[in-house]
DNA sequence: ATAACGATTGAACAACTGTTCAAATGTTGA
DNA sequence: TCAACATTTGAACAGTTGTTCAATCGTTAT
């Protein structure tokens, strides 16, 4: 038998407050899409790179060089960003600029910076 | 010869972007930070424990069946929380309840829902 | 057309992450 | 002291993720 969905003894008294946290979780659907969406967030290389997008628009080669990686890797997570919606871009000729897709990734990049250096 | 740091041919116009880039872009050690906090936002289980924690203390036990999911996985997961302070915990006995750190996580996932939502 | 260039893509590999299982810790009450 | 319970921990395994490499696409200029 599988140890999932043990009841500790205090449940009992637990009661009022598992129903109110049950009450208020939001959906399933909610809490995996906030997931996927923080997820993009977790890692160093589109962090540096959404903060260099930060208020220029760029092109991947020139990413690239100031983040000293090679143009294939940036290129794999400027689609990333691009699937959840974090970055635009533009087609210039053979060149594609790339720049945060609105003001709203300015401020949860703000926000988590702010939490960072307190 | 690696593809590291290429150099397109318009590098030139850009010099003016680039080097705004340059300046404004956090410390390596900062990006690297933040990318770690918000890996921890990044997991459908972390998330749902933080959410589930959002308003009442509740303990391993509780948790552990509210979310459908052995004791042992919640208690590793909880143990990352702690270390990224994201939770704290007080012990009663052979219990222990677990809380949100601070108001300022309250935040964190009001905005990441509000952005999902829209 | 063809060559050159910037960017994208797919497969493969190594590194990392989350869960499970078994064993251990700490606390309480008999 | 011993048994029972809530929780924690370490090792191992499977699944996921990020980068590399090679090949390809799309655009421009010759």
């Amino acid at each position: 038998m599988k140890e999932i969905a043990p009841t500790c003894k205090e449940t009992k008294l637990h009661e009022h407050l598992l129903a109110h946290a049950e009450a208020t979780l939001p959906s399933e659907e909610e809490l995996f899409s906030l997931a996927e969406f923080y997820k993009i967030f977790g890692d160093s290389t589109r962090i540096r790179l959404l903060c260099v997008l930060r208020d220029t628009e760029l092109c991947v080669c020139d990413i690239a060089r100031m983040l000293s990686m090679t143009v294939s890797a940036i290129s794999h997570q400027l689609r990333l960003l691009k699937q959840a919606r974090l970055v635009k871009f533009r087609r210039a000729g053979k060149t594609v600029y790339y720049s945060l897709a609105d003001a709203h990734i300015h401020d949860i990049l703000d926000a988590g910076m702010e939490h960072i250096r307190e």
